[in-house]
DNA sequence: GAGACGGGGTTATACGTAAAACGTGGAGGT
DNA sequence: ACCTCCACGTTTTACGTATAACCCCGTCTC
């Protein structure tokens, strides 16, 4: 006779075995000690292998009243950055039993194309209007971390009132939630110290157009610590963080009357990357004529000729430690604070400014 | 007095909108028409705003035994080209209400650096072993797209049968999984005519060493483009998929004795990155001395100099499509099977070779 | 004026699991 | 001979939702 369509349950198992549910919950859940025999809790293991049997989850998570899975909010995922994130924060969520689930916020999967016309069930539907970043991952969640970058999504998350861990985020300014962060002032200081060692003083800052502050960050630093050094200067043109709009940006502030800078720096290395072609397009030379420093040091830096001087930050640490942040909050514990350090990875592209 | 700390359920919606249990989910669930009056539905609309009532997923995909969750099965996620199709996948998902989970397959997230010793629920944990792709993504799932390249996770993923699209996978091997392909083998065929048209004769392959349909067909492709013309020959090394992996079998294929190639085929544009890097080493110049194609069109084909000739392959309507045919087998409709094309981007990196 | 009908709900049930509460038969103690 | 206790289970319940089945009352029909 064929095989029932179904998914085994646990009743299937207990049936199989001859033992009732209640004695299956208990052997696969590993609670039996003292309560079942080692000869029953084989059989029933037995059964289930036989019967192929998963728990249901739906069922689990309706029972227990948690999920063990955790919502991670980016601002897209086209960036290798994340994806670093999301690897770290994943192998720490699975060594303790959890899951985590990706949401990209809308931006990224906003309708750029006509939307597809496809039916479900045989009926046309109606696009969904913006996407709930909890009805999107469907999944029931236990705790959310998110990235300060994908603002559009935090209003909706602040909403429910999950645990919440912020990744970069101002820690004064994030009402109660715990934060995460990158030391990015720091490093923004070490690029600094970098080129004003090397002699430069006129600066560009290439600045990523978005609002988050991590970014403001990096202005604020590298204002503060080129003020500290007399006759610098750091003008600032933004750009959206891909290689054409950085290229775009760059060329206009080279166009700009006045002397040129001698230092070009970048809030990302993709940003760096489209320096780096605008630059070959005007015919200047990195390091020679301009020196240009990044920041995130993804695999793109030492693909570009010359290598990209860059702060390294470690994304899977990243990741990690939002994660342990989270579960921290979950277990009712006070979540560690301490800024993550990075690290100036000092390549090609940078070297004293020529004698003007 | 402060509010109840659990959340509100249907039933509380219920006795604060002063009907019934069933009448909110009818209202909620717009199955209200001629059920109940317009009245009693707003009542219970502002009495679920006002609780901020947000239905359980848990208990609501165990009523329905179906979860509207899909997961993403990718080799890994540091690659631009998943998260586009993870994009796309989730775009066409959640314009028909489902969600997307991603499954980056262990390589990514197992313990590269020593597991950490946290803690739950104040007792200490034990890690848990090599993570099961749904026990990983923990939601309940209604069903599986599957890269080819997670191969590890491929034996896991057929013990559920869960419906199933495969993504680069060779239609005639996949069992009767449903099947989305790029048409890679007719980027080879452009790839190679557009060299051969230009020349060249001697080729290296830069092959990336994963076992997957979708990389055969390149390395089958290109022999059986270039056998068709005479005096051709083609030289293969696998690297990687890295651009160190792939810099290093640069150096070493260009070492070899013989005549150097003039032509560098590049499963990969990562690969064609680290290619560049070791060409560079050697004091070659692209495309005098050597032309280079990659494949897959990422941001990096552009940001290497020269700017990339390469194959375009279009991740988020590769996502699309699969996300489209696992609806489709969801509903019991035959999916569309058509290959996805594919578009040859010639830039700076190809030319003819230098008369020898 | 009896029956049909429909609008506007309510009651009851099932989904699969975890675990608290409840036997039960026999060994051991006094 | 009676109580205790343990080893080994079973019965029952609750989680929150969706929906089938039911129910009541006013109106309309003939």
């Amino acid at each position: 006779m064929p095989r029932s369509s179904t998914r085994p349950t646990s009743r299937d198992v207990a049936q199989a075995a001859g033992v009732s549910q209640a004695a299956v919950s208990l052997v696969l859940g590993d609670k039996w000690r003292g309560r079942v025999s080692e000869a029953t809790a084989e059989r029933v293991r037995e059964a289930a292998r036989d019967l192929g049997y998963r728990p249901n989850l739906a069922a689990r998570n309706l029972r227990l009243g948690r999920t063990r899975t955790v919502l991670l909010v980016v601002p897209a995922l086209t960036t290798e950055f994340f994806a670093g994130v999301y690897t770290g924060a994943a192998r720490v969520a699975s060594a303790h039993g959890f899951g985590v689930v990706l949401y990209p916020s809308p931006e990224g999967i906003g309708p750029s194309r006509p939307s597809p016309t496809t039916t479900l069930k045989g009926r046309p539907l109606r696009a969904a209007p913006i996407p709930d970043p909890f009805a999107s991952a469907q999944a029931a969640l236990d705790g959310v971390i998110a990235s300060s970058m994908a603002a559009d999504a935090l209003s909706a998350i602040r909403g429910d009132q999950l645990p919440l861990v912020m990744l970069d985020s101002d820690p004064s300014g994030s009402l109660g939630a715990a934060t995460v962060n990158l030391d990015i002032a720091d490093g923004v200081r070490q690029v600094a110290d970098h080129l004003l060692g090397l002699g430069h003083r006129r600066f560009l800052h290439l600045a990523a157009d978005i609002a988050s502050w991590t970014f403001e960050v990096r202005a604020r630093e590298l204002a503060a610590r080129t003020a500290s050094v007399p006759g610098t200067s750091v003008r600032t043109v933004r750009a959206p963080i891909s290689i054409e709009g950085a290229r775009t940006a760059t060329e206009a502030a080279l166009a700009a009357p006045g002397p040129r800078p001698t230092a070009l720096v970048c809030d990302d290395d993709k940003l760096a990357a489209g320096a780096y072609k605008a630059l070959r397009r005007r015919g200047l030379r990195v390091p020679d004529d301009i020196s240009v420093t990044g920041l995130d040091d993804l695999a793109l830096a030492t693909a570009l000729d010359p290598e990209l001087t860059t702060v390294r930050l470690d994304a899977e640490l990243f990741g990690e430690r939002g994660m342990q942040a989270l579960l921290a909050v979950l277990d009712g514990r006070e979540p560690e604070s301490r800024d993550i350090p990075v690290e100036l990875v000092v390549r090609g592209s940078t070297a004293p400014p020529r004698a003007s």
